[in-house]
RNA sequence: GGUCUCUUGGCCGAGUGGCUAGGCAGUGGUCUGCAAAACCAUGUACGGCGGUUCGAAUCCGCCAGAGACCUCCA
């Protein structure tokens, strides 16, 4: 059955109808990391979130181009709270590596955290240094159109004239007035014509390590420009779907389109699409609140709030048991319940894949299964879809228990429906490994030891039976007893 | 200070006018030599006050509380 995708546009604040600009087709850029620190909590979110677009997307049949950028230049500090230097020359001379040294320590983490989290890789990851001539290209049509001045080696966005033509601030619901009276004055803002106007190219200071030749000065370009230059390059100068954190609505996005604005003179973007924030027992995850989990420590359990560490699947669980668009808590409760929500789910999909049919079906899953992807296809609706799984597997269960019977035409189309939603577009993944690796010496040793637990227990010696199972539970092998025998795996 | 959002049962978290999401925990049960695991059953909650309505968690107003953005953040 076919569905119609919804999604909230953040611009008009409602729901759409999604239509691609070219039939069968669709473009999707989304702000990725910069990479000058190890990947947290916080990029869990966007990337699981549009890693489920983009996977629902294909299910729908859309031929996908899917940008994330690498943010590894032109990202500066707050100049009251840190330095206002560039974050990724700040930790090259906090750790003496070349800024490209530590550009690609911290994309490997990155890489590597989104492969644990089963996150797809963009079909083009665009990095900032790898587009200085598009920027620069884009800042002189800026300035050609009479929306970009230079001071001083040093080029802005005019902000004031632009919105004397366009409207900037439509996207994150703020007027220009209110901008004016509540911009903090930052400092050596004095070169700009108003302190909102924000930097499309910048001079760089004598110790200013990463800088390239241009017309105005030898510098580097602002942090809003290589989205607007880079998906201009490869998704055209208009595509279909924009996507990123909500705290990047402003200024942003909204630097985003007005830089796209004034050098193309047209809406680059249909959609604009915003995932909420995560927080952690209640707060907001900041390094200085001392609640900054990386991805690594939580995947290791290796920091101090958590109680135990959380596999990548629980993890991903848990994001998609929230709607996208609503605040996420953190918290060691919630993650557990998560845990053992997954493998409820996990073990259900099992039994399915082991269940015997019958002549004729006496349960009905099709509402199930339609309901189950609406509320996908409804901006993305993952949490009621879970729900709808969940209810799948209550019946999976009772059929098992003879309670129901599935025909062999049935169980196939629900083994179907199963693989598609939780592995493919879910992007779920079996992580229980009742088997260790390859380690078939182990796998031979213990099957051999729980043989002889079983027929420890035909004989009824008890000490036997639960010496053995005490002991290896000691080893890290946990037994569990089943009907016809038994099953095991490493803790 | 400005703009905006949120407040749902022990916890997490959907839902946006009537049809009591779901997960976890708890409780009861089945199974089991015991245990574990698993499975089954079970909870009429929606910040407070007022209004609109035949009917409100859902709409409107006020109050209280929390948070986000406005400044780097995903």
């Amino acid at each position: 059955m076919e569905h119609q995708l919804v999604i909230y546009n953040t611009l008009s604040r409602k729901k759409e109808i999604f239509k691609s600009l070219n039939p069968g087709k669709v473009g999707l850029y989304v702000c990725g990391p910069t990479v000058y620190s190890d990947s947290h909590l916080g990029h869990g979110r966007p990337n699981i979130t549009f890693d489920l677009l983009y996977r629902l997307l294909m299910y729908a049949g859309y031929q996908v181009r899917y940008l994330r950028n690498i943010t590894d230049v032109g990202h500066l500090e707050d100049e009251n709270e840190g330095t206002g230097e560039d974050r990724i020359s700040k930790r090259a001379r906090l750790e003496q590596l070349e800024p490209m040294e530590v550009v690609q320590k911290y994309m490997n983490t990155f890489h590597q955290n989104m492969a644990e989290l089963n996150v797809l890789p963009p079909s083009i990851e665009p990095r900032a240094s790898g587009h200085i001539i598009e920027q620069q290209q884009m800042i002189l049509s800026i300035i050609k159109n009479g929306y970009g001045y230079e001071v001083n080696g040093s080029v802005y966005f005019d902000v004031e004239k632009y919105n004397q033509k366009y409207n900037y601030g439509k996207l994150s619901g703020r007027n220009l007035d209110d901008i004016k009276t509540h911009t903090r004055v930052l400092a050596g803002q004095a070169e700009k014509k108003n302190s909102f106007d924000f930097a499309l190219w910048k001079k760089a200071s004598p110790e200013h390590i990463m800088r390239w030749p241009s017309q105005w000065s030898d510098g580097f370009p602002g942090w809003h420009l290589e989205c607007s230059a880079m998906s201009t390059k490869y998704l055209g100068e208009q595509f279909d779907i924009h996507g990123g954190g909500m705290d990047l609505t402003f200024p942003h996005h909204e630097c985003e389109i007005a830089q796209c604005n004034a050098s193309l003179g047209k809406e680059s973007v249909s959609y604009w699409m915003h995932n909420n924030m995560i927080t952690i027992n209640g707060q907001k995850m900041a390094r200085s609140l001392g609640n900054f989990i990386t991805l690594d420590e939580l995947f290791t359990g290796t920091h101090k709030i958590l109680e135990q560490s959380y596999s990548p699947m629980t993890v991903r669980f848990f994001i998609l048991q929230a709607h996208y668009r609503s605040t996420i808590d953190f918290s060691n409760e919630a993650l557990k319940a998560s845990e053992k929500g997954l493998k409820r789910l996990m073990e259900g999909v099992e039994t399915l894949a082991h269940l015997i049919p019958s002549k004729v079906s006496t349960v009905d899953f099709a509402p199930i299964k339609e309901k189950c992807l609406a509320a996908l296809f409804d901006d993305l609706n993952s949490p009621i879809a879970i729900s709808y799984l969940f209810d799948g597997v209550k019946i999976i269960n009772s059929i098992k228990s003879g309670n129901g019977r599935v025909s062999t035409e049935d169980l196939k189309e629900l083994q179907d429906f199963y693989d598609t939603v939780v592995f493919k577009i879910l992007g779920l993944k079996n992580e229980e490994s009742n088997v260790s690796g390859n380690d078939s010496i182990l796998n031979n040793v213990v099957d051999l030891l729980l043989k002889l637990r079983v027929e420890a227990k035909n004989n009824k010696e008890w000490d036997t039976a639960d010496k053995i199972r005490n002991e290896l539970l000691e080893m890290g092998i946990e037994i569990k007893d089943t009907k016809d025998g038994f099953e095991w795996k490493l803790l």
